[in-house]
DNA sequence: TAGTGGTCTAGACCACAAG
DNA sequence: TTGTGGTCTAGACCACTAC
């Protein structure tokens, strides 16, 4: 693990063992420096990894503040690679509707940059939080990237067991979202009724190389599912 | 403006040119700090300023490459500071419903961190972007910090009024939603049906020294409205 | 193994907030 | 004016990709 990573875990562990209130100002970027015995720039940089994060602020001029912390519950959009890091305190479960190989269909093909007869893992899920349906996911997967997928690996964390089983290493995504109507078959899968409101949300990550390798589509429920994005200018 | 500011926008503007196509390799960081002649960190700050924004990813032991340019018409939800600067190529009108002074409302009083009885800013507008209603605005403004406001600033950029005129320096947000029935009084304003499907939206927004002068809540038009995040690991 | 991005340092200098 | 965050440099060394 590097260094100002690190540090950042050590800061955020701090902060959020509850030694801070929102507010509060931490010790100056001087202090920090001679506390952990690095340059000037490795602090810097562990403070910008926390502020990205959404933990801290850094004030020029004034100092380094704990930033509000995040309403209950709520998922971060941004540090997002699945659930299941996400929501502390929160009981997340995957229920497997199927887990098959299939030709990539065409609109996947285009979104994975595969060839025409290319075949894909094809995923369906419920996601519950504490007990509620969360969510429906369906997602295609890479088979070059993700060599191998099972029902018992898809119940728990997938990206967990793409990085430290497959080795895959997952770089950025593209995420689109819009609301909708429920129709009737999606409906029946959240519990819902048919023309209630949705977030209809794509998901379409990529190694650390640019090579797409998931597709997802998720369906969200409308009064179970909350979002929080801590934005910088 | 800093070198590394100015040496992104260049890239920047080059890639959205169309010199490049998504997947089209840059320079190295070598190359390019010769070109601009600037330190190697110079280079590298710059060019993950533009990985932040969505613009580029950076493959170690590869290359800096173009990513995918995003769909036509989303809002991207990650600089967001109002959307006139966002949606290139469609025109965003605002109609103001009004601009008042009246005392913060509880909830906002907590939101703005104000004491009781103190005065702010309220607008109510709807956003148009070609011709077609985007969302309905209420936003409160501290008004030690959003010194004046009216109907003719309301209909333009507040955020560039803001930064121009009243020099307030933005710094970050909060942003939270989720998916909910139109009631009947909201779903005219849109012009939608009751229970038709929306986008509860809030942004609370601080100044680079951490005080909240903005807190809004926005109501979007579910077949009008598409959202896209660039995210990263 | 060559080339590329990334970390880290030490230190000069700058820009801003707050008293 | 003081202290604090932020930029920028030059250069050593590391880690990864791709051939």
């Amino acid at each position: 693990m590097l260094k100002y990573e690190q540090i950042a875990l050590q800061i955020n562990t701090f902060i959020s063992e509850g030694h801070f209130q929102a507010g509060d100002k931490l010790p100056s970027v001087e202090a920090l420096k001679e506390k952990y015995n690095v340059s000037k720039s490795t602090i810097i940089k562990a403070l910008e990894a926390l502020e990205k994060k959404g933990s801290i602020y850094l004030a020029r001029g004034s100092g380094i503040y704990v930033r509000n912390q995040k309403r209950d519950g709520y998922l971060n959009l941004f540090s997002s690679s699945g659930f299941s890091d996400e929501i502390v305190g929160h009981s997340v479960t995957n229920h497997v509707i199927r887990v098959d190989e299939v030709p990539a269909p065409e609109e996947v093909r285009q979104k994975l940059k595969l060839n025409e007869g290319t075949e894909v893992y094809v995923l369906e899920r419920i996601v519950h939080i504490d007990g509620n349906v969360l969510c429906y996911e369906k997602s295609y997967f890479n088979k070059d990237i993700v060599l191998y997928l099972d029902t018992s690996i898809a119940e728990g964390s997938i990206f967990r067991y793409l990085e430290k089983n497959l080795k895959v290493k997952i770089g950025f995504s593209d995420i689109y979202f819009t609301v909708d109507k429920l129709d009737i078959d999606e409906a029946s899968l959240l519990n819902l009724s048919a023309s209630d409101p949705c977030l209809r949300y794509e998901q379409i990550f990529y190694t650390t190389t640019g090579i797409p390798f998931d597709c997802s589509q998720l369906l969200y429920h409308y009064e179970n599912a909350h979002f929080y994005i801590p934005s910088q200018k």
